[in-house]
RNA sequence: GGGCGAGUGGUGAAAUCGGCAAACACAGCGGACUUAAAAUCCGCCGCCGCAAGGCUUGAGGGUUCGAGUCCCUCCUCGCCCA
């Protein structure tokens, strides 16, 4: 059999090299001393910095697979070397415990969610602890106990009281799969599918509730605070969607009803010669003419079966349906008729617009289709006269606007604006593509919104001090898609707290957003009773320092933890803006993902590579290879526990800090591992087994090596800082090379050896924790390396005597020179103009110019 | 259609402030050790060229003494929005 290169994507049989260290009996030791002396332990302690790391929890799927390596063990590494820094390191974990996934196993397999999340609760404690995570588990957090969840119902009852939690009944996205309703950050792409399962969605009306996240819209938009990566800002900011514009009235004429319009271009509004409603909107159905209403209805009823995607859609002909009526368009008295079109939507702004089609795509491609007259009012710059063939929509000169005629398109936009407020025509306004926070899902498996129907006495809270409502636990999965609270009778069945008389309870669960809201303060204080968290040690913990994880929540958790936290400061349980004013997002680890030519997915783990090509080994037919996100569906799913088994947890997280840069990501692909290995196997010779030769070193030697042990402090110490990982190993290869080099030779015997292998064993430590605990025990020191302080260094040390220096002449490099470190400048231009090549290069010409950079290069310009 | 990001050796990548492109690895090639292989250790390893030398960071242009890095146009890919 040709297998050619060794499959990508599957942890192949990594050369058979011995682990010279044996990591899997060290991690098991190490693992055991660090339990009993209670190292991960974290207390507050006011003599100290203190330093609250976060990361995102996961959800307890049931395995730690590589995306969690990936996403824990680079932000341990660097917890770990702050708090050999000397800071006082908080980094926990806990679990997004509620969710749909169990509930699906219930009704599936006949296991109760509760049971099914706890058993992958403690698989993944085991595994997580496995990595070597300093994790101080008296801290963790489960959002599924009464214990966490009681402070959700909390917060809503809280929520409710200020006004920012509502119940309407309104049209809202629907998972036909997961049989539940979703926010709309929920709501994925054009496709417009369910963020979990990728089902598109469809509209239902329904009462639900809501809270008013747009009551922040504006303060949401302030990111002054935040050293957050750019890309993430403008996610936000789009997708609050800020516009400034007009609102404003037109009169139906004839009658006595009217509708509002908001545009953000009120300088066009000279140029409006219809208006557009959107179907569902309530004027409709009173201001259609008799004649009209067939039509008009019809039209109603299949803009009803359409989703929102297909409406806005911009391939799509646009379509509506004259109703008859006109309305006066209050600038200029004229009568523009009113069309209904299912692009516009009730859901954004008004739910009418006024219709530009000179100055509007949409409203041009309507008023084409429907020969409706398409005046210009902003003349393009270098516009002739003939008409338009497609909008204009930059700015220009005003015309056919009466007494705005002849101003700039933008100074007319203020002096429109103002004219209609003076008039009391409508008025300035600021709208938001940002909706309601949609929090109701039918399901069980969820924190019970703690609210009661009493026939009496409407929507009555659950009193705070009968918190938690507890999820029973005796119901019944059954696949019709229904929340089984609303069949348990027991549950749904109470007593009112204000009249007592019969009430019936909210079925409905709170979307698991929610917990991850305000986690990060609970893990201060767990079992804290009295409120949310202890304010004692909010004092000396908060804010967050740095959070890391995924970007894929930019816009949904992010985002609703930052107007949860706003709230919070506004009920004074937080002082400070912003609920994690660091943030770094790891990328994503993908998969090589192989199809059969009839489209199923192949099985990764089966894939043989025969050159380039993925075959079938069963059939030798040549599979489609993609790179995907993993997932369990799609069978291209690495767990790393073959490796952490064979090589042990230091090697895993060692290579997933070396592939690349943290923040990029990118498939997974074990070819490489070996370098890790290699590498770890030759600490392991340098530092145990220095092999010296007799007699004493050079003192240059010495120099140079104490040179590499300052170099490398410097540069691992930097990069740590700035997430840069993967170099930092690098450095750390580097410096062992050198190490390497050292051993053997009458150095190896030397005090500076001494020092470098102690140095090295101290930078090891945040990345390799198991190892360099082994080697620090053997090179005679005190427990633990991980309460040891972070090496230093001395620039002096760290410079070398003397260095090279590229020399150029007019941008090339035409030699190389070596000049004492703290040389003058006059003596290295002097230096490079007496070169050989450098003379050749000028042929006798004197130079006309000399650029020095001190440190790196010359460029004569000649 | 709009916004943002990316594109560097056979591969993963490095170059932190406009200053020697390719650090560190993987793969490959050669050598030492070995009866042999693996492992290990040492060396070579962008492209063209016997060499001298020339060329090279998606393509093209610009700014600059000097551009992977800044600016403009274009191509490809990714993400988000429409």
């Amino acid at each position: 059999m040709s297998v050619v290169s060794r499959p990508p994507g599957v942890e192949a049989e990594i050369g058979a090299q011995r682990d010279r260290s044996r990591p899997q009996e060290i991690e098991a030791k190490w693992h055991r001393r660090w339990e009993k002396a209670d190292l991960n332990r974290v207390t507050e302690d006011p003599a100290q910095p203190k330093y609250y790391a976060l990361t995102m929890y996961p959800y307890p799927s049931g395995d730690v697979h590589i995306g969690h390596w990936y996403a824990y063990a680079p932000p341990d590494a660097r917890a770990r070397f702050m708090r050999m820094r000397g800071y006082n390191v908080l980094f926990p974990m806990g679990f997004d415990a509620f969710g749909l996934p169990a509930e699906n196993a219930a009704i599936r397999r006949g296991i109760h969610p509760a049971k099914w999340t706890y058993e992958n609760i403690r698989t993944m404690e085991r595994q997580l602890r496995s990595m070597g995570a300093m994790i101080d588990w008296s801290r963790e957090i489960i959002t599924a106990d009464p214990e966490y969840y009681r402070w959700n119902q909390w917060f809503f009852l809280k929520f409710y009281e200020r006004g920012l939690a509502y119940r309407t009944y309104a049209a809202v996205d629907w998972c036909p799969r997961c049989n539940t309703t979703l926010a709309r950050e929920q709501v994925i792409g054009e496709g417009r599918v369910c963020e979990r399962c990728e089902t598109s969605v469809i509209k239902r009306e329904l009462n639900q509730w809501f809270l008013k996240i747009t009551d922040y819209a504006e303060e949401l938009l302030d990111f002054s605070e935040l050293d957050w990566p750019e890309k993430i800002i403008t996610l936000q900011r789009n997708w609050i969607g800020r516009s400034e514009g007009v609102e404003f009235e037109w009169q139906v004429a004839g009658t006595e009803h009217s509708f509002r319009v908001f545009t953000t271009r009120p300088d066009t509004v000279y140029g409006a010669t219809f208006c557009v409603l959107a179907p569902e909107h309530p004027l409709v159905s009173q201001i259609t003419t008799p004649d009209r209403r067939e039509e008009v209805e019809r039209y109603v009823y299949q803009a009803s079966r359409e989703t929102e995607i297909e409406r806005l859609s911009a391939e799509r002909e646009r379509t509506g349906v004259f109703i008859g009526a006109y309305a006066i368009n209050p600038m200029n008295q004229e009568k523009a008729p009113i069309y209904i079109a299912d692009y516009v939507l009730m859901t954004y702004g008004t739910g009418a617009i006024m219709a530009v089609p000179a100055h509007d795509e949409r409203d041009f491609d309507f008023a084409r289709r429907y020969g409706l007259p398409i005046p210009v009012v902003i003349v393009p710059p270098d516009w002739d006269g003939v008409p338009l063939t497609a909008a204009y929509t930059g700015e220009g000169i005003m015309a056919n606007s009466g007494p705005f005629d002849g101003m700039p398109s933008r100074a007319a936009w203020d002096a429109i604006a103002d004219e209609m407020a003076a008039r009391g025509i409508g008025q300035r306004t600021v709208n938001y593509r940002l909706r309601d926070w949609l929090i109701s899902r039918q399901r069980y498996w969820g924190t019970p919104i703690p609210i009661l129907y009493c026939e009496k006495c409407g929507i009555v809270l659950v009193p705070e001090d009968q918190l938690p409502v507890t999820l029973p636990e005796d119901v019944e999965f059954i696949p019709t898609g229904e929340s089984p609270l609303k069949f348990h009778e027991r549950f749904r069945k109470t007593t009112c707290p204000q009249c007592g008389g019969p009430a019936e309870r909210e079925t409905d669960t709170m979307d698991t957003f929610v917990d991850s809201s305000w986690y990060q303060y609970r893990y201060l204080s767990p079992h804290y009773a009295q409120g949310p968290f202890d304010p004692e040690k909010g004092a000396y913990w908060l804010p967050v320092d740095i959070y890391t994880g995924g970007a894929e929540h930019a816009v949904m958790h992010l985002l609703y933890a930052r107007f949860f936290h706003k709230v919070m400061r506004d009920m004074g349980l937080v002082s400070f803006n912003e609920p994690y004013p660091r943030l770094f997002n790891q990328g994503t680890i993908t998969a090589f993902t192989f199809r059969k030519p009839s489209g199923e997915w192949f099985p990764a783990s089966e894939v043989e590579w025969r050159g380039d090509t993925a075959v079938d080994p069963r059939t030798g037919q040549p599979l489609h290879v993609t790179v995907e996100k993993m997932s369990k569906s799609k069978l291209n799913v690495t767990d790393p526990d073959n490796l952490v088994e064979r090589h042990g947890a230091d090697a895993v997280r060692l290579f997933l800090m070396f592939i690349g840069p943290w923040d990029q990501g990118g498939p997974w692909d074990a070819r490489g591992f070996e370098g890790v290995v290699r590498f770890l196997n030759r600490v392991w010779t340098v530092v145990t087994d220095p092999q010296p030769a007799s007699g004493s070193p050079s003192e240059t030697e010495e120099r140079e090596l104490r040179r590499a042990v300052h170099r490398t402090i410097k540069k691992v110490t930097g990069d740590l800082e700035r997430f840069a990982f993967n170099t930092m190993v690098a450095a750390l290869m580097e410096f062992v090379n050198a190490l390497m080099k050292a051993r053997g030779t009458a150095l190896a015997g030397s005090g500076t050896y001494r020092e470098a292998t102690r140095a090295l064993t101290l930078m090891l430590a945040p990345g390799a924790p198991h190892l360099a605990e082994e080697l620090w025990e053997r090179l005679g020191q005190p427990f633990s390396v991980h309460q040891q302080a972070w090496p230093t260094w001395d620039e002096a040390l760290a410079a070398p005597a003397e260095i090279e220096i590229a020399v150029q002449v007019n941008g090339k490099v035409r030699d190389r020179i070596t000049v004492a470190v703290d040389a003058p400048e006059a003596e290295v231009t002097a230096a490079a103009l007496a070169s050989e090549r450098v003379q050749a290069q000028l042929q006798g010409r004197p130079p006309r110019k000399v650029i020095y950079v001190p440190g790196r290069l010359v460029n004569i310009v000649g």
